[in-house]
DNA sequence: CATGGGATTGACT
DNA sequence: GTCAATCCCATGC
């Protein structure tokens, strides 16, 4: 736990969710740059962890560093960061990515694309990057899905925040990250995402 | 045991 | 703007 990027993992998730922006998520040939993320927790009722532990949710009361990877509507597998310690369930759904490598493993995957569409919310970047369920509770830190820190050529982002979407419950938090006017992140755009500095 | 609802996306009106 | 696809789990009878 030596890098900077990784202590990200051991802060309450709502500040994890906040550090994980300029972050990298690699997993075979492709990756990309973490530009949007939403914070869980078992306090409140948009997290799957408030209904306890089941057969479902157990990876969110796991130790911080794996992953927990679920079915959303029956089609899309969606991919948070466990965060916090074991016994608490929270963890930092990652909910789009600015491409960095294997791009063209990604058109392969999705299509024939815009580029700023290739993982431009939670169950896109999946596909992309070829994540599939059989990954739940995997190490974020030994792969196959690796969690890596920000491009040393990349200033940081500014981050904004906004209230969590998707959602029905606990929409008033103010828990969902986005890289300042980046355009990989997923719509609708918060407010002020392209808005001048 | 039956039903309803999602941390979504893409196709279509 | 609407809607279907399709699975896991919570709720209620």
């Amino acid at each position: 736990m030596s890098d900077q990027h990784l202590r990200a993992l051991e802060l309450p998730v709502v500040d994890a969710a906040r550090m994980l922006v300029g972050c990298t998520i690699t997993h075979g040939e492709t990756s990309g740059v973490i530009v949007e993320t939403e914070a869980y927790h078992e306090i409140e009722p948009a997290c799957h962890a408030f209904a306890g532990l089941t057969n479902r949710t157990w990876p969110l009361f796991e130790a911080p560093e794996i992953a927990y990877v679920y079915r959303s509507y029956g089609v899309h597998a969606l991919l948070n960061v466990v965060v916090e310690p074991a016994g608490v369930g929270a963890a930092v759904l990652i909910r789009a990515l600015e491409p960095l490598s294997g791009i063209a493993r990604m058109h392969v995957r999705r299509g024939r694309e815009r580029p700023t569409d290739l993982c431009s919310g939670p169950g896109k970047l999946t596909q992309a990057l070829g994540i599939g369920l059989d990954l739940n509770a995997t190490s974020l830190l030994r792969g196959p899905i690796v969690l890596g820190p920000p491009p040393p050529d990349r200033a940081a982002p500014r981050v904004t925040v906004g209230g969590r979407i998707g959602i029905t419950r606990a929409v008033e938090l103010p828990w969902r990250f986005c890289a300042a006017g980046n355009r990989n992140v997923s719509r609708p755009w918060p407010p002020g995402l392209l808005a001048p500095v």
